[in-house]
DNA sequence: TTGAAAGCGTTACCAG
DNA sequence: CTGGTAACGCTTTCAA
């Protein structure tokens, strides 16, 4: 049988009310007696149970991550690896655990945000790989429910979301200038599923950074993912329009580029130029390093997380409500071009 | 204000006991009335609350995972990348969660598994890389927790504990041998920190394997992780009794071997053969390919989930506590020598 | 400062 | 088949 506070009581004479006092820290319990309680805690290696708790407080001490991928879509992938790590190395030590959550289809996914904030399942969410017109946020934002978003919020007004984002706008044309300066003409963008945000943004940084150029618009969009975007560029190596350059939406993706680069016998950076986003460590494997903007992983998450723990704790909170985290170009040899 | 069954029982005019039965899918409820109380239920968009029913029903619909990596440590790993995403896929559409913790020594280990399991957090857990003399297995079995091992328990009787592993010992041997057969002379093994179960057993395999060679016991231990394996890769490969081929830990270590060679020109499969263990995507992502040996991660996973939900679920069980889920050695370029 | 007691929203038992 | 009711273990208010 599992000891409770009650068991406590009994033990050192006291009220199981006082009990949970001491374990909640109040002040106004005398020493003493507070003294006794928690040698009989330590003697019986009492741990409070979180789900009556829970039930109390109304808090579970459980952030959510939802994460929209077809099955075995996370597999390898560095930017979801990077993201949970990160948040985990933030919540260490906190009295807040992570639960991720996978969901196949955009249906399965409502349903998931449905089920998890109206069960109360968790304290709060981080949303990443928003919409345009996202309809968990409006959802959460119907309900209430503290959240904060990873990425462009995409609203007219003034915003009402919390967020934090790069500016991939910024971030895309400047990787594309780069990729023009490196001498490539025809700079081609290989883009993530429509109607993501995030990738958004990158096909305006990436048309920003292309004006002034004869060269059509050459975007292509692809889903997430090694395979998906290997097989793409694959079908792009191979058509008319074949640009001398790609930049694309993140390295987990570039690397499925260079592969279907070596494919055709394609050398990078002197046949095709490629540059990618996060700057994972996967941009080290590639033989001559994979040029890669950072976008500063671990102090997004950071951000989002102490800002939604403040919300979940109704902490006041000052400053901006989106929140926009400095990118950093690093070039490597994918497009330092020998023969130029 | 939240909607309870309460809200529902006076709606439908029922009690509230008739909705929790209608809710749990109880038989004996009247056609009618529980159509009636589904409607409600519809109407209003009622959710169960958790928190009360993890209180009542001693169960939280949560497991738990828990990763033993310095900060940041788990970045780009595809290895856990890998297992969370399958565990993920098998809990998606099971009344399970996946709740995953990240600690950063041995002693936070402990305190978080104490947490875990004494504040009944979680259902169950899964334990992946577990040492010889496993705190986290003796803690667990003297509370009775249900958990299933991904690993060795390495028991001297016949086992007690539920676990899910491939015959490493076998598999190192085959590699061993595959690289001995390729026409390396010194083949030498990466393995990971001292006492990680896996990391024995493939030592043990691998001696198997070089049995009968004249070469020297060229064993070196490294903490998990890329740059901790390329950092020891560079010693390794200045050292006097400099390998010819190195079997690695996994392919996320394997990678830092390919850079450390590559830093110090030397050149893979002619220079150096690399074979390691994981089978990741990021096999494909060395020029020529990765020899690697698959783990069959997705069955892992399969049969330890599906494993711990039964005994979570006290359903009966057959079958030996120990399950071996076979390997399969993926040759590529990395130990395909043309100069031979 | 301490104790008694009222819930939190369920589940499940026991009558009817 | 249905309703009443007692837990589940905790937090928090209200009295003492």
């Amino acid at each position: 049988m599992r000891v409770t506070q009650q068991d406590i009581a009994r033990l050192a004479n006291v009220s199981q009310a006082t009990v949970s006092r001491v374990l909640s820290g109040d002040a106004r319990v005398e020493t003493d007696i507070k003294d006794r309680v928690l040698a009989v805690i330590s003697e019986t290696n009492y741990q409070i149970d979180v789900r009556a708790r829970s039930l109390r407080s109304k808090r579970t001490g459980l952030i959510g991550l939802v994460v929209k991928r077809p099955p075995g879509g996370l597999n390898d992938d560095p930017f979801f690896a990077n993201l949970i790590s990160h948040i985990m190395d933030f919540l260490a030590g906190r009295p807040y655990h992570l639960c991720v959550e996978m969901v196949s289809s955009a249906s399965s996914q409502e349903a998931v945000y449905d089920e998890l904030l109206r069960t109360r399942r968790v304290d709060g969410l981080i949303l990443v790989e928003s919409e345009a017109r996202d309809e968990r946020i409006l959802r959460l934002q119907a309900e209430g429910f503290p959240f904060v978003l990873i990425g462009n919020p995409v609203e007219e007004r003034e915003s009402t979301i919390w967020s934090v984002d790069n500016d991939n706008v910024l971030a895309a044309k400047t990787a594309t200038e780069h990729l023009r300066e490196a001498g490539y003409q025809r700079v081609g963008l290989l883009a993530g599923p429509k109607g993501i945000t995030v990738s958004d943004d990158r096909i305006e940084g990436y048309r920003q950074g292309m004006s002034g150029s004869d060269c059509d618009d050459l975007v292509w969009h692809c889903d997430f993912g090694f395979i998906a975007a290997r097989d793409t560029a694959s079908d792009i190596l191979r058509s008319p329009s074949r640009p001398d350059a790609l930049l694309v939406l993140d390295d987990f993706m570039a690397m499925g580029v260079v592969l279907a680069a070596r494919g055709q016998g394609l050398f990078i950076p002197e046949d095709l130029g490629v540059a990618s986003f996060n700057d994972s460590s996967l941009c080290d494997l590639f033989e001559r390093g994979l040029t890669s903007v950072s976008l500063n992983i671990p102090q997004i998450v950071r951000t989002a997380c102490g800002r939604l723990l403040k919300i979940i704790e109704e902490k006041p909170i000052y400053g901006p409500r989106r929140m926009i985290i400095p990118t950093e170009l690093c070039v490597r040899g994918s497009t330092t071009r020998r023969d130029l």
